[in-house]
DNA sequence: CTAGGATCCTGTCAGC
DNA sequence: TGCTGACAGGATCCTA
């Protein structure tokens, strides 16, 4: 479930609150949620924090790096005198750790634990050396960043999927980095295009709208993060929503469109849920 | 090469 | 109540 301003929004929690930790030891719960070898972890202290569209990416100071991808339902839970939790909006502190859905947790020097939940252990958290690192096929296949990308750019890959729906090319990793279900309709949405049209349908004024949109709801969201987190650093378990706050369309089906007032409505593309509002998007 | 569908896994919810 | 199928903020693998 987590997309990019997750994940960012994660990063930044760990960088606050665990950067400069020691691991005294790793706890594997569910063999398949973990790769590799936690030898080369355990007892390392935690140098760098990094993040690569959906994926982050943590640096020891002994030159491995350990891979974390959340997938659909993972979220990383920090409990020490403060408490930071990301990721999949489920469970946060209402449940004692390590929970059901435990999956890895990470004990350090000081007493201090950081949790990855995953509740259908389609994430997982992979031990790497800087050669594994760099030649990964997800990390080495994944196209850049929205904001990184030129209109030129965005157009050039588009035009290699002319028969594609617009929210299939999007979605796929490899084509633009870090968008997934949410903001696929939300940018959608922005451009005023139905997710379902063939790439071969959109003149260059709508993709440069696309583009704009996925960078200015992805932005809104990293930024409205950093005020979801502040809510979770006072511990007292609330669940900060950012979707409530900015959702135009998504899980909003049955809703009155914020900009034409017709009714949201709910249909299915490239294999998942998609929301879009009939009266501005066409 | 691209496009589309099945698949990994667990849990919840609607409908019978 | 119990069963069944659909679906879920992702990505890969297989087939055509």
């Amino acid at each position: 479930m987590p997309e990019l301003p997750e994940v960012e929004t994660i990063r930044r929690g760990l960088e606050k609150f665990v950067l400069g930790k020691r691991i005294a030891d790793v706890k594997i719960l569910c063999e398949k949620s973990f790769r590799g070898d936690a030898h080369f972890v355990i007892g390392q202290k935690i140098k760098r924090f990094d993040r690569k569209g959906k994926a982050l990416l943590i640096q020891l100071e002994n030159g491995f790096w350990m891979m974390v991808h959340l997938r659909m339902t993972g979220q990383l839970i920090f409990i020490g005198d403060d408490k930071f939790a990301a990721g999949h909006p489920d469970g946060g502190f209402t449940e004692e750790m390590p929970g059901r859905h435990t999956r890895v947790y990470f004990e350090f020097e000081d007493g201090t634990h950081l949790y990855f939940n995953d509740q259908r252990k389609f994430g997982f958290i992979a031990v790497m050396d800087e050669l594994s690192l760099a030649t990964d096929p997800f990390l080495t296949k994944l196209a850049p960043e929205p904001w990184y990308m030129k209109p030129d750019d965005f157009w050039a890959m588009l035009q290699r999927h002319k028969s594609a729906p617009i929210k299939a090319v999007i979605l796929d990793q490899k084509n633009i980095a870090g968008v997934g279900n949410i903001y696929a309709d939300e940018g959608c949405f922005y451009a005023k295009i139905l997710p379902w049209r063939k790439v071969a349908t959109l003149s260059r004024e709508d993709a440069d709208l696309l583009l704009e949109g996925l960078c200015k709801v992805m932005q809104a969201s990293i930024d409205s993060g950093g005020s979801t987190m502040k809510d979770y650093v006072k511990a007292d378990g609330t669940k900060g929503n950012y979707l409530e706050k900015f959702s135009q369309v998504f899980r909003r089906e049955g809703l009155e469109c914020r900009r034409c007032g017709a009714e949201i409505q709910k249909t299915r593309t490239a294999g998942r849920g998609t929301h879009y509002c009939p009266g501005c998007q066409e």
